[in-house]
DNA sequence: AGGCGTTAGTTCAAATTCGAACCACGCGTT
DNA sequence: AACGCGTGGTTCGAATTTGAACTAACGCCT
């Protein structure tokens, strides 16, 4: 029951889940590509900006949200403040910190995007469930998110 | 209630679902990196040789079986060879095909780090749910999975 | 046989990602 | 003030990924 092959009802969770993760991601991605020349990437460091107090953030505080590496933010936000639609900024309080900051251009990318995204969401997932069956849904994976968290918070 | 912002609900299961597996994503990498030097990617492409026939398919098959581009799967498939796990050879039925073909020292790589990953697998998502949740859950995700497959089909 | 649209796979350059190395700074200790 | 350690960010080269050609071969149709 411990290191024995996964057996039928397991394998079946298992793989549904990567498969739907995979494709689920390929149509956000798709999506926002098409529609707003983003990556899912850039749009989700737009979202978190769009949500800070003061729609900006340090990139640190950034990339612990988005869950990346350092190197790779610096990389992703470079290429959105080439597009204009986030700037940096120094932080005054703390020497090294840098303040990534979503633009009037960035809140307006974001707006431009954001209904085709919501449509590809609730197409294609949320608008599949029963209310009861989202609940369900949304507390299963809730559970298990929380879960990885608490674990990888553990190194 | 179609082009307005995701309510609590909608948005606690889609940030869970995209959380956790973005997180279940990286423990599986991490494991398999570690624990046997390969990619899942690498790990994936093991495993649908091992499923198939003869231990081997022509590398479309195995593009579709494993969701990634032509391209993606050549350097893959290179990788895999340099390291002695797969050998490519030309399909003499249709003289454009190769087959992809798990070796044995293929079969012992995956043999390898399996143990571990279904380790990460059960210890990380289905060994956290009951029996009746993980029915559930298999269900939900492979309606998603079902329906993203005819979706992508259909283009 | 010849033509034509499709499929299989690879190749190439450009874009992105990774991870380690690095620099500058903050902070607590001495 | 000097030291040492941890943090915030960037940089750099190597590895990977992308997507658009490109070549070869298949299969159908005439």
């Amino acid at each position: 029951m411990n290191n024995d092959a996964l057996h039928p009802t397991e394998l079946r969770a298992w793989l549904g889940f990567v498969v739907a993760s995979h494709l689920m991601e390929q149509e956000v991605e798709r999506q926002l590509k098409t529609d707003g020349g983003m990556s899912h990437g850039e749009f989700e460091i737009l979202v978190k900006l769009d949500l800070a107090d003061g729609h900006r953030l340090r990139m640190s505080d950034l990339a612990r949200q988005v869950m990346i590496s350092k190197s790779r933010l610096t990389y992703q936000v470079t290429q959105l403040e080439r597009q204009g639609l986030v700037s940096r900024s120094d932080c005054p309080s703390d020497r090294r910190a840098v303040w990534a900051e979503l633009t009037a251009k960035g809140a307006e990318a974001l707006a431009a995007v954001r209904p085709g995204h919501r449509r590809v969401v609730r197409g294609n997932l949320l608008g599949r469930f029963t209310d009861e069956e989202l609940q369900q849904f949304g507390d299963l994976v809730n559970r298990i998110a929380d879960h990885l968290l608490e674990q990888r918070d553990g190194r």
